[in-house]
DNA sequence: CCTACACCGGGTTTTACTTCA
DNA sequence: CCTGAAGTAAAACCCGGTGTA
């Protein structure tokens, strides 16, 4: 609603060639009007503005602040045209708005207080700001979207770190696995010293089993059970 | 139900500015 | 110091979806 205002009645006077930077291009495009401008806006950086105040007292109409965009060069030079030639030669086309300190502080302000404006809150802060309803409301837009986009990456960081905690975890439990699993393998194969002390049977005692092939075999009294050395099976030396 | 409108999120384009070779 | 290319942040825009009167 207060864009129409904006834009059918802008009295903005423009002498670029090319699209009217008052004129969002998108509403242009969309409902095709007509619609012919005086600029009659008041200049930025008309004359020594402070913010005076916090900005906290946002919505309730009796505000003091304003704003001083002098300090800002930037500010100065890209806001609102002041009319002059040069900013005119400049201006045509989709031109940029470098927002001042102030009027980012204040956008902050009010950013922290609440992340969407009604109509009438975002009215009274283009008026506060001296910007464009439009202007507000697309610098909310983005500033939402840097927003979520920052929780997005800090999301991702605790899910990263989460998962290489995890994936520790899983290592150092998978080796734990082999140690047992090497130990239960131990325990069937009593020629090799165990890990802890396990009661082998007499019986038992008569087998050995090749350590290479796992296959178990009596022994024969003479070598009395010795299975170890990884070379009991291929013959090796003779032991003396 | 349909329409017009406002608003929003997501994505893209454009521009101002910075960094660096 | 100057300059131009590359990179970056952010303002502006587009489009589709949704809620509401």
């Amino acid at each position: 609603m207060e864009e129409e205002d904006d834009e059918v009645c802008n009295t903005t006077l423009d002498l670029g060639i090319g699209l009217n930077k008052f004129m969002p291009k998108r509403d242009h495009d969309r409902k095709n009007k007509r619609v012919f401008f005086l600029d009659l806006s008041i200049p930025l950086h008309s004359s020594n503005h402070a913010i005076e105040g916090s900005g906290s007292g946002f919505g309730s109409g009796s505000s003091s602040l304003k704003v001083n965009f002098e300090d800002d060069k930037q500010a100065s030079k890209d806001s609102v045209s002041n009319g002059s030639k040069e900013d005119e030669d400049r201006n045509y086309g989709r031109k940029k708005l470098r927002l001042s300190k102030e009027q980012i502080f204040l956008l902050e302000d009010t950013f922290k207080q609440h992340t969407t404006l009604n109509t009438v809150q975002k009215q009274t802060l283009a008026e506060r700001l001296n910007l464009k309803p439009r202007q507000v409301e697309v610098w909310f837009q983005n500033r939402r979207a840097r927003t979520k986009l920052k929780q997005t990456e800090v999301d991702y960081e605790f899910l990263k770190k989460h998962f290489q905690r995890l994936s520790e975890e899983n290592r150092r439990l998978n080796k734990e696995l082999v140690e047992l699993q090497s130990a239960v393998k131990m325990e069937q194969t009593p020629s090799t010293p165990l890990p802890f002390f396990i009661q082998v049977p007499k019986a038992a005692a008569t087998l050995t089993m090749c350590p290479s092939c796992e296959k178990v075999s009596k022994s024969r009294g003479g070598d009395g059970g010795k299975a170890g050395g990884g070379s009991g099976h291929t013959g090796g030396g003779p032991y003396t």
